[in-house]
DNA sequence: GCTTTGACTGGAA
DNA sequence: GTTCCAGCCAAAG
């Protein structure tokens, strides 16, 4: 399941265990990172994109996802753009979108 | 076997 | 917005 999750998107724990047939077992999606290697960890975040590793490790975790494209906005991730399961594999241009250079905020 | 430990979650206050 | 609490599952002690 984590090791689906492509470049640019990222999943919850509670979404990998409801997909893994354990809804609300998210834990045990700890415990599967905890104990598995060569997995997308960074992937991984907790429930409205907030990141759960914390201090140093939890900066990495952000930096490897901006690498990625992924966007934030107040220290979370943007779910509405990275957030995948649902089966939305397709390549959808995850990341930002061109925005018109006149005006506009942010 | 029972208790503790996790990178958690959703709802209530 | 934030904090607290009970619920969750599997492995390790």
């Amino acid at each position: 399941m984590i090791a689906a999750v492509p470049r640019g998107r990222v999943i919850t724990y509670g979404q990998v265990a409801a997909a893994a047939g354990r809804p609300g077992a998210a834990r045990l999606t700890v415990w599967a990172l905890r104990h598995s290697e060569g997995l997308p960890w960074h992937r991984v975040v907790a429930a409205g994109g907030r990141i759960a590793l914390p201090g140093v490790e939890g900066r990495e975790q952000r930096l490897r996802l901006a690498i990625e494209d992924v966007t934030f906005r107040g220290g979370r991730v943007r779910m509405d753009l990275h957030d995948w399961s649902p089966g939305r594999r397709g390549p959808r241009p995850v990341g930002v979108r061109p925005r018109r250079a006149s005006g506009s905020r942010r």
